[in-house]
DNA sequence: CCCGGAAGGA
DNA sequence: TCCTTCCGGG
């Protein structure tokens, strides 16, 4: 059974989480389709966790903690979405333990089939209607926010982040790990709503304001006049970073956007 | 069950 | 690059 992850996942007694959905489409469209990408593997055990699909993985005791409770069906979602029909846990798993030196999940040791997601590597990028006066200021703030959190994280190599945004707690960034947002033991996990992916080719207004979600949304011509302030803004979920050659590679759903710093 | 090396595909 | 496949070893 396929779990679509659109229904209502309120799970939290705060509204802010209510409507919270897991990924944009776009993150899970096929290869071939403009502007998308593969969806990798830790997207998709996300989108499981967040939907409570029960049978195959659910939530551990810890927080990012979480248990494989049927292997093989896990892999056999896995290799359906992935388009290998012979995938099983041990490849699965195997592809699991390369996330280890990424840091992305780490195992917990002594439990069978639990792993954990590092989500000290997660970064919350707030809402720009919550961000502080100075990165309002300074939308190029938020890199060096970022480098901040690079630093405190002692992480120079991780490839990967997983990027939220529309945070509704202000300065959450600015706080130490662990994440200051609700834990829960079992349930979704608190990503923040996706904006829709536009659709290709189709023209953005020009005009920056609210989006159809209510949030603030900028077209990707702002990009152009000052690409730091992108940062700040809508319509990309996971973001890239490469150390090497003192660039920043943010991934749009329909852009790639090299930032030189 | 886990772990990582090696090779290779798309 | 991110797995997929295979595998020897703990």
């Amino acid at each position: 059974m396929q779990c679509s992850c659109n229904s209502s996942v309120g799970h939290f007694s705060s509204p802010y989480w209510s409507r919270a959905v897991l990924f944009p489409d776009w993150a899970y469209k096929p290869a071939w389709s403009p502007g998308s990408r593969q969806v990798q593997l830790w997207h998709f055990l996300l989108e499981l966790l967040g939907c409570g699909e029960g049978g195959a993985i659910g939530w551990g005791g810890e927080w990012g903690e979480f248990v494989i409770r049927d292997p093989e069906r896990l892999a056999r979602l896995w290799g359906e979405r992935k388009g290998k029909p012979h995938m099983n846990y041990d490849k699965l798993s195997r592809a699991l333990r390369y996330y280890y030196n990424k840091r992305i999940l780490h195992k917990t040791k002594g439990k069978r089939f639990t792993y954990k997601f590092n989500f000290s590597k997660l970064i919350l990028v707030n809402y720009p209607g919550y961000l502080p006066p100075s990165s309002h200021q300074n939308p190029s703030d938020s890199f060096t926010v970022f480098k901040k959190f690079q630093k405190l994280n002692n992480d120079s190599v991780t490839k990967s982040y997983l990027v939220s945004w529309n945070h509704p707690l202000p300065h959450t960034f600015l706080l130490p790990k662990p994440l200051p947002v609700p834990q829960p033991l079992h349930g979704p996990i608190p990503f923040i709503p996706a904006v829709a992916r536009p659709e290709v080719g189709q023209r953005e207004p020009r005009e920056s304001g609210l989006n159809a979600n209510g949030w603030l949304h900028r077209s990707s011509a702002d990009w152009d006049v000052n690409p730091h302030i992108s940062w700040n803004l809508s319509d990309y979920k996971y973001l890239n970073v490469n150390d090497k050659n003192n660039e920043k590679e943010i991934i749009f759903p329909n852009t790639y956007l090299t930032l030189s710093h």
